[in-house]
DNA sequence: GCCAACAGGACCGTTTCACTCCGGTCTCGA
DNA sequence: TCGAGACCGGAGTGAAACGGTCCTGTTGGC
């Protein structure tokens, strides 16, 4: 199996849709998501850190302290998610950067790959978390 | 970077679009292909076996031997190249076998996974070798 | 000041990646 | 017939990535 996501970049998506349930601003705990979505809590911790790193969610220190999304949960797509986990999203090698393969400028596998990253930014940068969540929770 | 095609997928189309260019049945050694494409010729043995095994091409044995297209460059894409060598892409566990998560009933990201796969998969499945060769050589 | 909760960095076992090596086998052709 | 040329196939390998864990801060609410 190749061209695969790894588990943290399916976590992070797990969680993000979790807190995009809430109201605007919900905060949850590490434990709470964790809990939750079934992700270790562990691990789960450094994909938090990642997102927040990446300014999609925000973090509360302190007692009733944990996450919320940084922004409404229509202005995060699964791309933002994804690649703020995982880094970039590049289908080969030459797709992120053309530099990184000498042939780029007269392959014909090139564009091939061009467009299907294209295609795969399109439906991953199409959807957000709003259309992922399941009926809000008051 | 995440879901990236690993150096083997590559170097099989790689090594598959320079038999395309030559007249069909045309037997190239796996010396001239891995000096032609730059392909470490140890590694490429490996590649070459798998495409054999999976029916994409066929090896002659013996002085002159050589490895060929098994079917008309027309009739191959990058998607069967790269499924022989990498096994079979799957964008996310869930979208090989939707059994792997037990969630992928009623999960809305599946159905975006889906549509990404399907989108992948259009793209690499509609690139034929043929299309990649550049004008053949006599 | 205590406790709840995140921050961040070190660590770690396993698997995958990207190759390499080598003995075996087949085949042609001199 | 015999040997050089070429693939077969399985084992091995070093480095990196994956998928976590752990532990010591630090912060903030009550
Ligand atoms: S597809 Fe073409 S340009 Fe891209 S890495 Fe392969 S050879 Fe280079
Ligand atoms: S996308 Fe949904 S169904 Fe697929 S693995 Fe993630 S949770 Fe499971």
């Amino acid at each position: 199996m190749g061209l695969q996501l790894t588990r943290g970049g399916e976590y992070a998506i797990r969680a993000m849709t979790y807190l995009a349930r809430y109201p605007e601003g919900h905060v949850a705990s590490l434990r709470d998501i964790g809990r939750a979505q079934e992700i270790p809590e562990s691990f789960l911790a450094k994909i938090l850190q990642s997102l927040v790193h990446a300014g999609l969610a925000v973090s509360q220190r302190g007692a009733h302290g944990g996450f919320a999304l940084a922004r409404p949960a229509e202005q995060i797509t699964m791309r933002d998610v994804i690649e703020a986990v995982d880094g970039p999203i590049s289908v080969n090698l030459c797709t992120l950067d053309p530099e990184e393969c000498k042939r780029s400028s007269t392959c014909e596998v090139h564009k091939a790959w061009l467009r299907a990253q294209e295609q795969l930014m399109d439906v991953l940068g199409g959807v957000t978390l709003k259309s992922l969540a399941p009926q809000p929770v008051a």
